[in-house]
DNA sequence: TCCTAACATGTAATTAATTACATGTTTAAG
DNA sequence: CTTAAACATGTAATTAATTACATGTTAGGA
């Protein structure tokens, strides 16, 4: 058999990315890495395989072109079970919290009292990080959502940079609340 | 060889665990269904194999202790280095920013429009959800940690937890922010 | 024209994590 | 006294994910 599990999220941002667009798997490993990043991280030894076995399960199809001379590449797109597939995803409930695995915090749970010398430095080193985060998700809503027609348009992709945007300045908050300087 | 990889963080939440008392695997994964199971989680099907590799690797030792008629258990405890590693994982910078994997934004990403009816229900559930953790995790707080005195002793723990309860906070008012109740 | 970065696709090997299988003991409630 | 839940430890099978290996093309700048 062979079959893909239901758990497994990545095919389903696949069939959310191809029902945007017709897409290589190089443009989906590239997707990782700008928006959906945020949420999601794969990798195209990940991406290759996983598109051959949708293709088998008849979730998409590809079609081969030709860039240039002799450059290879397949446009996936959505077969009508694939499409149905998504719509059945998105529609699902989602009851699951899902542990955040934040090593930062992994490492605070074992610091033992306040006066330990190294929560300072860690609260620090984790407040420039997150504020360069933040700065980054600022700039990104600024330059891809200028106006609210552009938001109507990718109204979920708005929604959960949004939701990025504040969970990196709540973070930042938080970390501000118990530094001392 | 064999040996477990630097980015296995399991086997650093184990050494933390170890080193506040000796336990058995048992206990460990018990701990995974508590407080440290808001940023991690671990089976004993992962607990126990990874006990032995981390004691042949003399980071940890056992003893085998009967409880009762004939109950075998193995008491963990860190060696000096296996406290070692510890100390220097802790004190590692962490600079990696790990995506929160949460299937509502995934899903959210791919709706379209704010005219989708799917979103005012999706919003909902999540709010039910994180209301839900977030009484969970406020009644948490006022049972571990009652009085000042008690946030001393396990200052790390502690701050996670507040942690946990302002994300959660966050969590709901951002859904809110969004409901059109 | 040379070289480098980006484009493009794959496989192999390994590790991490989950789910299922498997067995036996002890405690406390009914 | 019976039984169910919690205690206790392990292995097997599978899937997910990462890292490394492997190859070749194209566009653009120096």
């Amino acid at each position: 058999m062979a079959s893909i599990g239901q758990r497994n999220r990545l095919q389903y941002i696949i069939l959310g990315l191809l029902n945007q667009r017709p897409q290589t798997g190089y443009d989906l490993a590239k997707a990782f890495e700008n928006e959906i990043g945020e949420f999601w991280q794969a990798q195209h030894s990940q991406i290759y395989p996983l598109l051959r076995r949708m293709e088998d399960a008849g979730e998409i199809t590809h079609e081969d072109t030709v860039a240039g001379e002799k450059l290879a590449k397949k446009q996936y797109t959505l077969t009508p079970s694939g499409h149905d597939k998504l719509v059945d995803w998105v529609s699902e409930p989602s009851p699951e919290l899902t542990p955040s695995k934040d090593e930062f915090i992994l490492k605070l749970y074992f610091i033992k009292t306040d006066k330990d010398p190294r929560i300072q430095p860690m609260l620090r080193e984790q407040l420039r990080l997150h504020q360069t985060q933040l700065d980054h998700l600022e700039g990104r809503l600024k330059t891809v959502f200028p106006t609210d027609a552009v938001k109507q348009q990718a109204y979920g992709h708005y929604l959960i940079l949004d939701h990025a945007i504040e969970r990196e300045r709540d973070y930042v908050a938080w970390l501000s609340k118990y530094l001392t300087d």
